[in-house]
DNA sequence: CAATAGATCATCT
DNA sequence: GATGATCTATTGC
């Protein structure tokens, strides 16, 4: 969809439903396929997910989970359907979903979104960004655009204050798969799912 | 355009 | 003390 020919969504994203918990409650590799087109809620902000990575939990090297348990990665070890937020490079901090029933680690890394809502607070915290599409494009962008810090880490996605909502309307989308980005192990796991455009 | 370096710090060894 | 699920500016064709 390129133009912005529904300028006017601010309006009714509070009205949109919260995906249930039960979503969460399954591998992480549905998960992440699935999250792909619901809409991430902060706040007057939001945006439609259009790209995620799946991180499994044991067997998955690149994954934080892989060596256990430790204070950063308790959540992940958690119950399904919370937001796993952390640094990375000293700079960025990126968000995940916590996938699985407790005490079984796998979440999802949200790697992009489609801006809807709140695009004023994006570019204010995004400054000299151009284009619309590049506010949060990318798992350390979009977290500045909406305003996700890890103050949020742990956060109930159902609950909010960060929600992951059911889209207004049904769109159709095509999922592509790819292998995930920028990291050295299992480099060629196709765990990355994201919109056709 | 494509390739590369630098920023910067919590976490784990 | 090394590392990293990134981004941006800058350099070089």
């Amino acid at each position: 969809m390129r133009g912005s020919s529904h300028s006017r969504a601010g309006a009714k994203i509070d009205r949109l439903k919260p995906v249930p918990r039960s979503f969460y409650d399954r591998p992480a590799i549905e998960v992440a396929r699935e999250l792909v087109g619901k809409v991430l809620v902060h706040g007057a902000v939001s945006g439609r997910i259009i790209e995620t990575e799946a991180y499994l939990g044991l067997e998955d090297r690149a994954a934080h989970a892989y060596r256990g348990i430790t204070p950063r990665t308790k959540v992940i070890f958690g119950p399904p359907g919370h937001a796993y937020v952390y640094l990375i490079y000293g700079i960025y901090e990126c968000l995940n979903i916590v996938a699985e029933k407790e005490g079984s680690p796998g979440c999802v890394l949200i790697r992009a979104v489609e801006p809807l809502t709140g695009l004023p607070a994006m570019r204010k915290r995004r400054p000299g960004v151009r284009k619309d599409q590049d506010l949060a494009n990318g798992p350390g962008k979009l977290t500045l655009a909406m305003g996700i810090t890890r103050r949020h880490n742990g956060a109930d996605v159902t609950k909010g204050p960060i929600l992951v909502c059911e889209p207004a309307q049904r769109e159709e989308i095509v999922i592509e798969v790819s292998p995930r980005i920028g990291i050295k192990h299992n480099a060629d796991w196709p765990l990355r799912f994201f919109v056709r455009k």
